[in-house]
DNA sequence: TTGTCATTTCGTTGTTTGACGAAATAACAT
DNA sequence: ATGTTATTTCGTCAAACAACGAAATGACAA
């Protein structure tokens, strides 16, 4: 019941659900997701905190970047069934679409580029 | 998404989990869950309306009552899948079994001194 | 119509949550 | 070692939320 309501608290905040529908084409690196959004990193890294202690999402260090990515084997079914409901009931919608054009334009742009954009501004 | 949010929040709160749940074996009337709970009747009828409003239940008045109970034939997809994910999530847990007795009691007493119980004491 | 009774609505209170910026951390490059 | 840099942690603030009791509602019975 615990590990549930973990989920359900982790799906309980639409941009948390927009960063797990946004992970779907592949792993983001925190600054990519931050880009996204228009937050303070420190926003971003607490949402991805609350999806990882809830087991949606799984995270790798590589250079300089923390990479956040969907689970490909989920850690349970209650998980799995929560990836799956998510994508089901949302994939087709503006919000995803819109996000999804977003993310394109910033995947063409080089990492560093963007983490320092958020930085000096 | 607004609808998607709706039960993600609905689903959010334990004690709203809990209600879905108890409500797997039939139809239940507010006091009745009230009296599982032990909350106040104006706490639990905030709970019902918020899981209403989400579509992940239905309502029905008679006599002196308001049944509440799963519907037979969920509205929309993410409601469907909602609730069967709740179900094969919780249905074996401690928490489901622990309330399943309970309300077995409670289903064992005439509606009427429920509710009268509520006032008084 | 009047009273009774289950439920809902409203207003209040204490807690949780989401946002931020500043400071801490951890990894890498110099 | 030292500085740089991406991310996380911490403290703060405002908004949202869950609980309550009191009062309103709405249905039925007298």
């Amino acid at each position: 019941m615990k590990d549930f309501m973990a989920i359900t608290k982790a799906l309980s905040d639409p941009n948390r659900v927009r960063i797990l529908l946004a992970l779907r084409k592949g792993e983001l690196c925190v600054c990519q997701i931050t880009e996204l959004f228009g937050f303070a990193p420190s926003t971003v890294s607490k949402h991805l905190s609350i999806l990882h202690h809830a087991g949606l999402i799984l995270s790798r260090k590589s250079e300089r970047w923390v990479y956040y990515r969907l689970p490909e084997k989920p850690p349970t079914v209650a998980v799995r069934e929560a990836l799956a409901w998510v994508h089901k009931s949302l994939a087709r919608t503006d919000a995803a679409a819109s996000d999804a054009k977003k993310l394109k334009k910033i995947l063409q742009t080089d990492l560093a580029v963007i983490c320092r954009r958020q930085k000096c501004c």
